[in-house]
DNA sequence: CACCAGGCAAGTA
DNA sequence: TACTTGCATGGT
């Protein structure tokens, strides 16, 4: 991993804690590139426990594809992911992505996955519903793109340990690890997921407890208390 | 009972 | 530009 710059040498250290404290993490867990796709939506401020219900119901709909969610009529595809919440805002957002495979890539998912990276990300922007982090996601783990993925865990975690504004907006965060570490995406990969994996488990009052696998990354004088800015 | 979860868009000031 | 609110289920 580079390390020759100060940044790039604390995330090496985090990663290394993360990475030897919780091991390979398997991302993204889906069967597809359309999977990923379709949970990248469903998970939107929603525990992945409940995307999983909604993805069986899918998969038994016979509606884990391109055409089978095309195929799907409105009131079973709200019934399907009703588990995932959200469920009306979210068939629209699915049925905006479909919009976007067959406007855009004229139904072909092996054309938009083939996709220049900065264009496909700008198109997916653009799809109502799909934001910066879904945007993201979908580079990363449908496309397999060098695209760090940034998330509220991203974040509080590096603000706790002094390593951002309290105020950092999302391209800032992404730009700490994609100007300082190497365009790898098995990497990025693996660092987003156990940043999420230690967020899942963060003590929201004291983030220094002795079983916390950043309690030395960087020092343990730099941790603030707090969430995120408010009570700091 | 309250609070949170792998966000996003639309409205307001 | 920077807040605020609606969206909704299921687990702790």
């Amino acid at each position: 991993m580079d390390c020759t710059t100060p940044a790039g040498e604390r995330l090496n250290r985090m990663f290394a804690c993360l990475s030897g404290h919780f091991g390979p993490q398997h991302w993204w867990p889906a069967d597809s590139p359309w999977e990923v796709m379709v949970g990248a939506i469903l998970t939107q401020n929603t525990n992945w426990q409940n995307v999983e219900k909604a993805i069986a119901n899918l998969r038994a709909a016979g509606a884990l594809s391109v055409a089978g969610l095309r195929a799907l009529g409105d009131t079973d595809l709200a019934a399907a992911i009703r588990p995932a919440g959200y469920y009306n805002l979210k068939s629209k957002r699915l049925r905006n992505l479909v919009a976007f495979v067959d406007t855009a890539y004229g139904g072909d998912l092996e054309a938009v996955l083939a996709e220049e990276t900065a264009r496909l990300r700008e198109g997916l922007l653009g799809v109502k519903g799909i934001g910066l982090e879904t945007a993201d996601s979908i580079l990363l783990y449908a496309a397999g793109r060098p695209v760090f993925v940034v998330d509220a865990y991203t974040h509080r975690i590096l603000y706790r340990h002094g390593q951002c504004d309290a105020t950092a907006g999302y391209e800032e965060l992404q730009q700490l690890f994609t100007d300082h570490l190497p365009l790898d995406p098995a990497l990025f990969n693996e660092f987003h997921a156990l940043l999420v994996q230690v967020g899942k488990q963060l003590c929201r009052r004291r983030p220094l407890c002795a079983r916390c696998p950043l309690r030395d990354w960087p020092e343990a004088g730099g941790v603030r208390q707090g969430v995120e800015g408010v009570e700091a």
